[in-house]
DNA sequence: TCGATCATGCACCCATCCTGCACCATTCCC
DNA sequence: GGGAATGGTGCAGGATGGGTGCATGATCGA
């Protein structure tokens, strides 16, 4: 409904090259080229200047940018009162989410949508929360499962989105099945401060909240290795390298000699898992049902991993 | 920037049948049924059923229409900031209004512009009230200067279009030469209430204002004639067939033997010229300077009469 | 029953717009 | 400083969307 030149223009607003936009919209490089000319042929405008071998936003393209917010807003709340009024759902609904979010609750929502609305074309996209961030202006996808980071907390203000909150994912330690408090019930950071420690590299989401954790119980942790993924940080403790942090989210896989312990004590750590919608979708029928059966699905996977694995 | 074929539901919705709305939006029959046909099928909701040999809009497309004013609304919002922002001019300009209004008003405003700002295209279309609200909505014109009416009243919580006075025009009254009170300085209604009147036929908008003058001070006057162009009324007048009302902005022209006397006394008819525009484009630059130009052509037109013809 | 009014389907056609390629500018890196 | 990588843009070509004009079917008024 809205002119899609402009959903361009907001979307390069984002990445800042053409080259990045037309990878997201999904258009060439040369329509995207085409697409902004035009855009500012017919308004008057001029929205883009040269800058270097690329472009840069003007004033007055950022004025429109911003400006625009709330009538894309207002555009997605129309459709989804529209939709609601109806009875009738989008015939395409796109999905984004990262890792272990994408995999665990992504996937069970994509197979329920599709046996419950067999007539909505569901697609995933896995990919890291910027990107989903990108994907949702681009309007790729109309819902993103992101973990939220305070790199991301003025997230909450900007107006082109609304986040809800799915659920708070605790961190369990992860140890050797022969570690000397493996047998425990639970346990504390405090206990495990001398262990050496894997983790991801610095300036990765996961080890700021790493840190975080151990700040909040005023203990240093050693840090022996890195690791990227789940599963070379999970292989890493099966070895008897070390021991680590894992969400209860993140399965732990046929891994062996590795048990998971939930942490008590002070400053409990975890990541908050949220669930992010274009600002006024958030009415639309097939977002609602996504969100409901989204807190359903994480809520049992919390209480049946504990069962399971403790 | 709005799909146009939101647009022409829109314009459907005002005047409710293809036909009118292919008329209004310069588009052919088919292209507008076409247009509908696609806007259901990509929204997936029924906005229109059949009505006899006609269309009537469904409760979802009364709701779409309705709920898309804030949108529609917001996006002038944002042209005219824009416009004021990068301090340009839209290329295309388009006026609308109804037979004196247009005459002595919007003709000297589309010349004023033309010279003031060479590069914008002014195209004035003359048109009557209602007509001037259809294609406010078709976006053919984007300023249109009409006379309020009561039956226009609600127009003012019209979430589509904003409204500002221009001027009060007053009604003078228009006697032959030759009349017992024509070398007066000023007249009231009483003093001429028993002489024989020529107004509008009963329904039109000049007629209630007619005979709201006169229920103001209290007198029914005697009707002797119908006429439906000023021309004709002064006509009339000058033949000495009765004396009529007629407002300062209308022009005498070369009528013979008329008289024009400004009204005196309790309850001075006048009616109300006001300047309608689609609602948040009232800040965009072209839009204010012909509000500007508009008032004080106004003005000018009224003393300047005033001194010329009485 | 005839004409007028409306909406719509179809054939055709034109404008829009996207792609792929080539080319130019800038920056980075060796 | 030269070559490669990165980023943007112009152009030819082609597909598609969408508009026009006409014919047709349906309904209403006289």
């Amino acid at each position: 409904m809205i002119d899609s030149r402009l959903t361009t223009l907001r979307v390069f607003a984002r990445c800042g090259t053409v080259a990045a936009t037309a990878e997201l919209t999904g258009y060439s490089p040369s329509a995207v080229s085409a697409q902004l000319r035009e855009l500012q042929r017919v308004l008057g405008l001029q929205l883009l200047t040269k800058d270097g071998r690329g472009l840069r936003l003007t004033a007055t393209g950022r004025f429109l940018v911003t400006g625009s917010d709330p009538m894309i807003a207002e555009w997605e709340r129309l459709r989804a009162a529209a939709m609601e009024a109806g009875g009738q759902m989008q015939a395409h609904f796109g999905l984004g989410g990262f890792s272990s979010a994408a995999a665990q609750l992504l996937a069970p929502l994509a197979a329920t949508l599709r046996s419950v609305h067999p007539l909505v074309e569901v697609q995933v996209l896995e990919a890291n929360p910027a990107r989903c961030f990108d994907l949702l202006v681009a309007e790729r996808i109309d819902l993103a499962v992101i973990v939220a980071m305070q790199s991301d907390m003025h997230a909450d203000e900007d107006q082109r989105f609304e986040q809800t909150t799915l659920l708070n994912d605790p961190l369990d330690v992860i140890l050797p099945s022969d570690h000397r408090l493996a047998t425990r019930e639970t346990v504390t950071l405090e206990e495990l401060a001398t262990d050496p420690w894997i983790t991801e590299a610095p300036g990765s989401a996961y080890h700021a909240l790493f840190t975080a954790a151990f700040t909040a119980v005023g203990v240093t942790p050693r840090i022996a290795h890195e690791a990227v993924e789940w599963e070379t940080q999970i292989a890493f403790v099966g070895a008897g390298l070390g021991v680590g942090l894992l969400p209860r989210l993140a399965t732990l896989g046929s891994a062996e000699n590795v048990t998971r312990l939930p942490i008590s004590g002070r400053g409990k750590p975890s990541r908050r898992i949220v669930a992010a919608v274009r600002k006024g979708s958030i009415g639309s029928p097939l977002i609602k049902d996504s969100l409901a059966i989204l807190q359903d699905r994480a809520k049992r996977i919390l209480t049946e991993r504990l069962e399971d694995e403790l």
